[in-house]
RNA sequence: GGUCCGUUCGUCUAGGGGUUAGGACGUAUCCCUUUCACGGAUAAAACACGGGUUCGAUUCCCGUACGGACUACCA
């Protein structure tokens, strides 16, 4: 029955770009959705017309189609019955509901100027309390309450400016049950009578995503805990409209916060403590600021989802790694924690590694390739460039790399030779002994027929039993004349990838460096 | 300030009136090894505090503390 369809929005204002707190609310909206074959639908909340940002829609488009969170329907992904999805293209359809709530008593005409609060607000703090636009003052001020009825018809055909104010009712309580939190009830003495209609025309939020969830048949609704505070004003605009019952289920999630410190996570927190708050780069139009993104940081949009998930939500079991349709399967709201999360940058980094290395070395190959060719200037038929060069590249790199691009950054030596040498594990472990070995290593590599680890390692290993020399030590300073470095990937690897050419003449530029630097 | 929400290892979390309070990240140690990783093993590490209720509370209730959100003609 088409009436009862799972349906859930996404609705982000265009403001700037789409942060990871907000990737995770369109996410669970997204799983929701999907578990039970329902809809998922991207609504554009640019009510406020002070605060837009070009390029802020299209990133918000770019992001989930990133993310793989694809919207069945909405803005960039196609119009169904509901179009516009854009609020400042469905600006006519607001109003009569404004008005539908002046005609049932339920809002009311407010003439005051932004000067008039201003020296309400003053007031009220003067006696140390904040002002609130509500029952125990709306007589007070400058509305269709409190002046008589000609003196209002006056200022509507003058075209005083206006806005529409929800008419909260005091003393009375508001419950609604939380798809997160339970049941939470509110008394309405806490609830202001909110501005539904601003005085350009346009609707607050308030109204704008009730009428919105209510034509758009919305029957899920869910938002980050900031907004828990003005729920019980919004369960008040469904009953007044006359649309309690086909009210969505509101879930608020709890809050993503900074690492360190205290409070929720913030747009500077990333670059701050270097780690992406956003899943793509973003350059502010105005300022030409960068705010990196994790796809730009390599990371593989499945861990960012999969890391996203696990932030605040569980499965009830210890299974960490999921796939987007499993996923699809275990999402419940019922395991989402009550409290805000912490983000941890390094967890994000385990997630990546185990995706990364989940990858086919065929994949992985492709990556590798394009970053050696990007960095080096090798002939299109450079035996570097192969098939069969780059996967044991892979092979000896994969299992100590967190993001694709560290396959180039820590085997570039597997590219290059060596620029530098690591002088001061060479200053330990070399000694003057070690040259009649490599007198007759040298010739030995130089006759050998295959030249793979299974005849090297032997031969190197048994070569310096013979003589007599410490294994760590001279082991170690062939590994930093092939490499330049005192760690890195497994050496008979490396040297049978190399193969023999490339790695005698290493060890005979490392021997020379040795001599010309002692 | 007011209102609301929350509080289990450093972090993400499981659990729930009687448990050796479990897992993961990170950290440390050991094993493997030519190094560093990987892998394996082990360890340190938590129920904010105070009152109840109860035979028994980390779990239920109430306070306190702490944290967070909100308090716009922003969303």
């Amino acid at each position: 029955m088409e009436s009862n369809k799972v349906r859930l929005r996404f609705a982000p204002s265009p403001t700037g770009p789409l942060h990871m707190g907000g990737v995770r609310t369109a996410l669970y909206s997204y799983l929701f959705a999907k578990q039970h074959g329902g809809d998922f639908i991207l609504r554009i909340e640019d009510t406020d017309q002070n605060r837009f940002v070009p390029g802020a829609e299209q990133y918000i488009i770019d992001a989930l189609n990133w993310c793989g969170i694809i919207p069945n329907e909405g803005v960039g992904f196609g119009d169904g019955k509901h179009a516009p999805y854009r609020q400042s293209e469905r600006k006519p359809l607001y109003k009569q509901y404004a008005e539908q709530l002046i005609g049932s008593g339920h809002a009311y005409y407010a003439f005051d100027t932004a000067a008039d609060m201003e020296i309400k607000r003053k007031q009220a703090e003067s006696t140390g309390k904040s002002f609130m636009y509500d029952a125990q003052t709306r007589m007070q001020m400058q509305n269709s309450l409190s002046q008589p009825a000609s003196e209002v018809n006056n200022l509507l055909n003058n075209n005083t400016p206006y806005v529409i104010r929800l008419k909260v009712m005091p003393d009375n309580e508001v419950a609604f049950d939380d798809l997160v939190r339970g049941h939470v009830v509110f008394n309405t003495n806490i609830v202001d009578d909110k501005v539904l209609l601003k005085s350009d025309g346009m609707p607050t939020y308030h109204l704008a995503h009730i009428v919105d969830d209510y034509l758009m048949q919305i029957t899920h609704a869910v938002r980050g805990e900031e907004w828990l505070p003005s729920a019980p004003a919004h369960i008040l605009i469904y009953k007044y409209l006359g649309w309690e019952s086909k009210m969505p289920h509101y879930a608020h999630l709890p809050l993503l916060l900074k690492p360190d410190g205290h409070g929720k996570l913030s747009k500077r927190d990333g670059d701050r403590l270097g780690f992406p708050v956003f899943p793509l780069n973003w350059t502010d139009p105005i300022t030409a600021e960068i705010s990196s993104g994790y796809r730009e940081r390599g990371y593989l949009p499945q861990a960012f989802v999969n890391m996203l998930a696990l932030l605040g939500w569980n499965s009830g079991t210890t299974q960490e790694l999921f796939t987007m349709p499993q996923l699809i399967n275990a999402f419940s709201f019922k395991h989402i924690h009550k409290a805000g999360a912490k983000f941890d940058p390094e967890k994000a980094k385990w997630f990546n590694e185990q995706y990364v290395r989940a990858l086919p070395d065929a994949t992985l190959v492709d990556h590798l390739r394009n970053d050696v060719i990007e960095s080096y200037k090798y002939s299109g038929d450079d035996v570097r460039l192969t098939d069969s060069y780059l996967i044991k590249a892979v092979q000896l790199l994969k299992p100590r790399i967190q993001f694709l691009h560290d396959m180039h950054s820590m085997g570039h030596y597997l590219f290059e030779p060596p620029q530098t040498y690591d002088t001061d594990a060479l200053q330990k472990k070399w000694n003057e002994n070690q040259f009649a070995f490599y007198d007759v290593l040298l010739p030995q590599l130089n006759t050998q027929q295959s030249f793979d680890a299974t005849v090297i390692e032997p031969l190197v290993k048994n070569l310096i039993k013979e003589m007599g020399l410490k294994m760590g030590d001279v082991i170690s300073c062939l590994r930093i004349f092939i490499s330049g470095k005192s760690s890195g990937v497994d050496l008979f690897g490396m040297i049978t990838l190399l193969g023999k050419t490339e790695t005698t003449q290493r060890i005979n530029n490392g021997l020379q460096f040795i001599k010309t630097n002692n």
